[in-house]
RNA sequence: GGAGAGAUGGCCGAGUGGUCGAAGGCGCUCCCCUGCUAAGGGAGUAUAGGCUCAAAAAGCUUAUCGAGGGUUCGAAUCCCUCUCUCUCCGCCA
């Protein structure tokens, strides 16, 4: 959300930097309803002042014995008129609130400009994709070669875009989101987290899924879908992200200076209904109902949150150099970055299937638009509370790891090396080999 | 699921219709006092808005006592709904 005040004070500028990112502000409705807003405020704010003097003046009055059927008589007509201007200033308030609550962050001034994707800027490249002496084969090929990846049973327990993993596949799997815990705790001062995978509205309002991204949310009704005359209000949501849970730890609180900045992780399943994704990626594991992602979350003090973004993308980046994973940091231009971000590196790690660099990460800066949301802040050094930055990024998208490493580290005869870094995890096992049911 | 109790400022806690944005205490800030420390005295100490103003300062004003609605000239206080917390019982991984 963004500043009101700087909507009011300066709106020439917000709406150019939305335009920039494809968002037409809607000028004139904001502008009526804010001349409408300040009418009508005042008049309400007018009539209570009186009712309030007048109230006090019976109080008065009555404590002293006196007569009150004078000043009653004053304030009989009141009620209606106050009523209706409440009435009128609550409805003006709500449809400037929508307007609100569905405009994007304004891009920071770093951000490369641009329409989509083709527009985002390659800032650093890692690794140097290996060459292959075989005919390879995708992450979906590998696995079921395997016998570990199994799609055809997925999709009969649930569906399309579900999957299912076995024996050391699925032991793999772990093993990659333990290790990224393990380094995001021990290396890089992460606070681990365990945290709900339902959310509440107010949760998905704070972090800015909600109200425009319904659509994209899975939601869930205690005793069944159609629980009868259960309002919308009593449901859940599937968690999109570990970020609407932990970046929402600090809605409605005011955090301690000296307790900044805090540094979350949590590994937890995602779930995203991919409503207007259909035909893209439906192979393999790349876009799926269900993955599982371990996410970072900075809450940090605002002078620090660019600092904090570079520091994010770097604890990211040394997963995949762990990994020896060759990747590249990409710059989202203004038409290519989500809803809440005022800066979004992403990260790509390269798919040899795909012969390109797939999106594994996604760390972003949200400043204040978030925190303005959440109403989260901290106490600042003049004691006064104001709002936080906040910041979120993966790392990583588990399924997709375990897709980059089922393909970079495959062999000729259908194996897969399982890199260094994961075999503590893997009880010591060097290699995938073709199963025999294990 | 059944029965009961509760939710008040940074914290504790008083307040059952009127001068209450809220006693008192703790904490914190500033000042005074005091060889140092401790103790003591005084003052201050919520948040978000609106209007006036070029702006700041300042002033005026509104809202907020878990959330929402209602009664009333007036609600922390009365009524209704919801959320959460606690105690006991039942069930349960």
């Amino acid at each position: 959300m963004l500043e009101i005040q700087q909507l009011r004070t300066d709106l020439d500028t917000v709406t150019r930097q939305l335009a920039k990112r494809g968002y037409a502000f809607p000028v004139e409705a904001f502008n009526a309803l804010e001349a409408e807003r300040k009418k009508v405020q005042t008049e309400t704010q007018e009539l209570q002042a009186q009712r309030n003097s007048a109230s006090k003046k019976i109080g008065h009055a009555k404590s002293k014995g006196e007569d009150v059927s004078a000043i009653m008589a004053e304030v009989a007509n009141l009620g209606d008129a106050l009523k209706q201007a409440e009435d009128h200033l609550e409805q003006i308030q709500q449809q400037l609130q929508k307007i609100l609550l569905e405009v994007p962050n304004l891009p920071h001034d770093s951000v490369p400009e641009g329409k989509d994707e083709t527009g985002n800027v390659q800032i650093r490249r890692w690794g140097e994709p290996r060459s292959f002496d075989f005919a390879i084969q995708d992450h979906v090929s590998v696995g079921e070669g395997l016998g570990l990846l199994d799609f055809e049973t997925a999709a009969k327990l649930s569906g399309a875009r579900f999957s299912l993993m076995k024996g050391g596949l699925a032991r793999l799997h772990r093993a990659l989101a333990q290790f990224m815990l393990d380094t995001h705790t021990q290396e890089h001062g992460y606070t681990e987290t365990y945290v709900p995978y339902l959310v509440n509205r107010d949760s998905l309002r704070g972090t800015g899924q909600l109200p425009k991204f319904e659509e994209d949310l899975f939601s869930v009704h205690a005793g069944g879908a159609n629980a009868p005359g259960e309002a919308p209000a009593a449901s859940f949501h599937l968690i999109p992200t570990a970020e609407v849970p932990i970046t929402n730890m600090v809605r409605d609180d005011i955090v301690p200076l000296q307790a900044l900045p805090l540094k979350f992780v949590a590994h937890t399943p995602c779930f995203r209904s991919e409503a207007g994704s259909y035909g893209r990626d439906t192979r393999g594991l790349i876009r799926q109902h269900q993955f599982d992602k371990v996410e970072l979350v900075h809450i940090v003090h605002p002078d620090q949150s660019y600092e904090a973004l570079e520091q994010l993308v770097g604890h990211a980046e040394k997963i995949l150099q762990k990994l020896a994973l060759p990747y590249r940091v990409m710059a989202l231009c203004t038409g290519d970055m989500g809803f809440s971000a005022a800066k979004t590196y992403d990260i790509e790690v390269w798919l040899p299937a795909q012969n390109t660099y797939r999106e594994i990460s996604s760390c972003s800066n949200c400043e204040a638009f978030q925190a303005r949301r959440m109403q989260a802040r901290f106490r600042n050094e003049n004691g006064k509370p104001a709002l936080l930055h906040t910041l979120n990024g993966s790392g990583l998208a588990v399924g997709r790891t375990l897709v980059a490493v089922l393909e970079n580290y495959q062999n000729a005869d259908g194996s897969v090396t399982i890199p260094e870094v994961l075999r503590p995890y893997m009880n010591g096992l060097d290699q995938l080999a073709s199963s025999r049911g294990q």
